[in-house]
DNA sequence: GATTTAGATATTTTT
DNA sequence: TATCTAAATC
């Protein structure tokens, strides 16, 4: 959303001397004049509780926007965080909207991660790195943690480096150093051997001279606890902290803001606490929850009024968070009563048969959306997991509808990209040893893994990296054979390669010839699987966002840190993505598929993390029905196919939990169309209302005697045939049962025996079936 | 050292 | 069902 084009910017405002407080307030429409006021003017720590859709984004640019407009501080002397990269850039485009060129200034708008960096980068000798230290990802940071159990003697198949790797993620959220981790959670892991490993793992860091992604923000914490100094220096630097999202904190971040804000305590938060949903990445709800005691005297303004939805989508999502306990309470409410349309459709609530039929209903959906004028690029499908996504896509393809993925594997995760990257690195900073290790046998040089191994053992007797050992141990006779030419030839080219480049070639020429001479684009040239190709073409983008720094070191810090890669946004297309993903982001139409227990609420929430996981599945329902504008459309299904197996599945407690009056419920079979098949049933909310209900008649039909069967012989039926029943086994049938098959018509259970079910049908001579149901009438 | 095969294992995702 | 990893075989 981009500023009004007639209204003036603040910085036009204050140049033409005009009390900005009129000027700013046209900028927060949705706010009472307290509100106004305490956003503009308050000195001390602010929070702002914003529900979805009342315009946080808007309260936390005008606050800046007015703070430099009105010469409080300079653009360096403010400090905004945020938790994505597209949320800095945003917020950085709408200042710059409101101030103009002024916004340059905003030296210090950035992530929490980025900001850390920055700040590391200069200071890292205080905390034994160097600056020029490397930023590792998740996947380096579990091979280094998989070394590390293996030369540890722990079984890896127990204790996995991915569950090691978590451990000490979730560690470092918490602010947890080794020597601060409670005794009792170390039995987490081998039988107390968790510290030992997080302590290897932290020694191994500094030897790499490598940070992950917490260190970042463990060693700033390190680095103001323990020069004071240097925190007074920060202190005096930020006048105003903003914080966006504050309520995706965790521990970590929130110390380092704590001790940022220590100077003046001119700190202002906005966020939503019925919008935290990572809890599972260690965001702590607790702390919006607590703010007012963290930060005494703080002001707390609540917005409530939405601008977004229609009173049903806005009833429904009230409806369902309030079941939630521990929040701090808001009720939103319509922004603007009198263009309220009494004819708003209410929240759609569909039962259906299985997850093809909820396809078909969706995608039927979008197209008649389609034939009354609107867009493709209006609506949304915002599925729990991603493997919902795959029945969309296959549907969406058949009809020929325009849609895009959101989300999915990153692009610098691709292992291509990653692999690129590696000899990258490994010409800046040859101490990189997992890059080394990434790269050193692929493509194939003959090096395996004995030979990585006896290297491994003598880079860890002496103390250096891999690249600086290798030439002096192929002195020796120590590796032989295709190895020890692979390595010389490896080493060799790495050094030629940097020579190169510090000759004065241009990086993105250097990729090229490393991606040519390597071998690597042979390699995926001769691989004659369906994947190559993309791969190939994923590495020429690689090349082309190298293009885009100007040296190579600029290009890794981008990379390290801002892992994303400006996808064009593309034309009309329908949108999927997850819950998570969707987060921040508004359509008119929002489909939301996939309501049933286990799915969503998602059964591992509720397993691992009991009543805390099932409130933050439902505040994931509260973002998601808060995403629409005019339309949301709930479905869940009786079957559903998971991991291969077929399941019967109930519907989502949180249907139960939308409100009677603004919903509209049906549920049907899929049956309804056959002739004398009356399958089907629709009703009012309380015919599913209470758990007991799905019993009602045409429900638990399904649950009870519906099994899928997949007729395999014989493919025309003449009176009676067989039909192999793909789950549950024909047992589901009893005897002399009468059933109906949706292209065969009526039939009674003759014989089941093994996977065999016997059926006469009274109708004859019907044709091939491939894949088709069965079930009990 | 490379290739094949069997077995287990299964969210959400940003930095 | 699909994918990844480790053992088994070439």
């Amino acid at each position: 959303m981009s500023a009004e084009p007639n209204r003036p910017s603040i910085s036009q405002l204050a140049a033409a001397r005009v009390p900005t407080d009129g000027g700013d307030a046209a900028y927060l429409d949705g706010l009472n004049p307290e509100q106004r006021e305490a956003v503009l003017h308050t000195e001390g720590p602010l929070l702002v509780l914003a529900g979805a859709g009342t315009g946080k984004t808007r309260v936390l640019t005008t606050r800046l926007a007015h703070i430099i407009a009105t010469r409080k501080a300079w653009p360096s002397q403010t400090l905004t965080v945020t938790f994505t990269n597209k949320a800095a850039r945003e917020m950085r485009e709408r200042a710059m909207q409101l101030i103009g060129p002024d916004g340059e200034g905003l030296r210090w708008l950035g992530t929490f991660h980025s900001i850390s960096a920055q700040i590391l980068r200069r200071h890292a000798e205080l905390v034994g790195l160097k600056s020029s230290f490397t930023i590792l990802d998740t996947d380096d940071q579990i091979r280094l943690c998989k070394q590390i159990i293996e030369a540890e003697n722990i079984d890896p198949k127990r204790w996995t480096p991915r569950f090691l790797a978590g451990l000490i993620d979730g560690w470092k959220n918490r602010a947890l150093t080794p020597d601060k981790v409670p005794g009792d959670e170390a039995y987490q892991f081998a039988d107390g051997r968790g510290i030992k490993c997080y302590e290897i793992y932290q020694a191994r860091l500094k030897v790499l001279n490598a940070c992950d992604f917490g260190d970042l923000l463990i060693h700033n914490i390190t680095l103001f606890q323990q020069n004071p100094d240097l925190l007074a220096d920060f202190h005096s630097k930020f006048k105003y902290i903003l914080v966006d999202e504050y309520q995706d904190t965790n521990v970590a971040q929130y110390l380092w803001l704590r001790l940022l804000a220590q100077g003046n305590s001119n700190i202002c938060c906005v966020g939503d606490d019925d919008q935290s949903i990572y809890g599972w990445r260690g965001a702590e709800v607790d702390n919006i929850l607590r703010f007012e005691k963290d930060f005494p005297g703080a002001k707390v303004i609540r917005l409530e009024r939405n601008y977004r939805s229609t009173k049903h989508i806005l009833a429904a999502a009230s409806s369902v968070i309030g079941f939630n306990k521990g929040r701090l309470g808001k009720t939103l409410y319509v922004g603007d009563e009198e263009s309220e349309d009494p004819d708003a459709e209410k929240v759609k609530v569909r039962g259906l048969w299985d997850g093809e039929a909820e396809a078909r209903l969706i995608s039927d959906d979008i197209e008649s959306w389609r034939n009354t004028g609107r867009k493709y690029e209006d609506c949304a499908v915002l599925v729990r997991a991603s493997w919902q996504m795959r029945l969309f896509e296959e549907r969406f393809i058949m009809l020929g509808i325009p849609y895009r993925v959101i989300g999915g594997p990153r692009f610098f995760e691709r292992a291509e990209i990653r692999d690129a990257l590696a000899y990258l690195r490994l010409i800046r900073s040859p101490d990189d040893d997992l890059a080394f290790e990434r790269v050193v046998n692929q493509p194939k040089r003959g090096v395996g893994a004995s030979s990585l191994q006896k290297l491994q053992r003598y880079a860890r007797e002496d103390g250096r990296s891999l690249f600086v050992l290798t030439p002096m141990i192929l002195q020796t006779d120590e590796i032989k054979g295709p190895a020890k030419r692979g390595l010389t030839q490896f080493v060799d080219q790495i050094n030629m390669w940097r020579d190169k480049l510090a000759g004065g070639m241009p990086h993105t020429d250097l990729a090229e010839i490393i991606l040519e001479e390597s071998g690597y684009t042979d390699m995926l040239q001769k691989d004659r699987s369906p994947q190559a190709q993309t791969r190939l073409d994923n590495l020429k983008e690689l090349i082309n966002a190298l293009s885009q720094f100007d040296t190579l070191t600029a290009f890794l810090e981008h990379v390290e840190l801002v892992m994303d890669v400006s996808g064009d946004s593309g034309g009309d297309e329908v949108q999927i993505m997850t819950l998570h993903g969707a987060k921040g982001l508004e359509w008119p139409l929002v489909f939301l598929p996939g309501w049933e227990e286990e799915v969503f609420p998602s059964r591992r929430s509720l397993d691992e993390s009991g009543m805390k996981g099932l409130e933050e599945e439902r505040r994931l329902a509260y973002v998601g029905i808060t995403r629409a504008r005019e339309s949301a459309r709930i479905t869940f299904v009786a079957n559903r196919q998971i991991y291969g197996r077929w399941q019967s599945v109930l519907p989502s407690r949180f249907v139960d939990e939308l409100p009677h009056e603004h919903v509209d419920v049906m549920a049907e079979t899929g049956y309804s169309t056959q002739p004398g098949a009356d399958t089907g049933f629709s009703g009012s909310i309380e015919d599913l209302g209470e758990r007991s209900t799905y019993e009602s008649p045409g429900w638990r039909r399904l649950q009870a005697n519906s099994k899928r069967g997949v007729a395999e012989a014989p493919t025309t039926i003449e009176g009676s045939g067989e039909l192999l029943a793909a789950s549950g086994g024909p047992s589901a049938f009893k005897i002399g049962q009468r059933v109906f098959h949706d292209k065969f018509g009526y039939g009674r259970v003759k014989a089941a025996e093994g996977t065999k079910l016997t059926v006469d049908f009274e109708k004859t001579g019907q044709k091939k079936v491939i894949s088709t149901f069965l079930q009990g009438v």
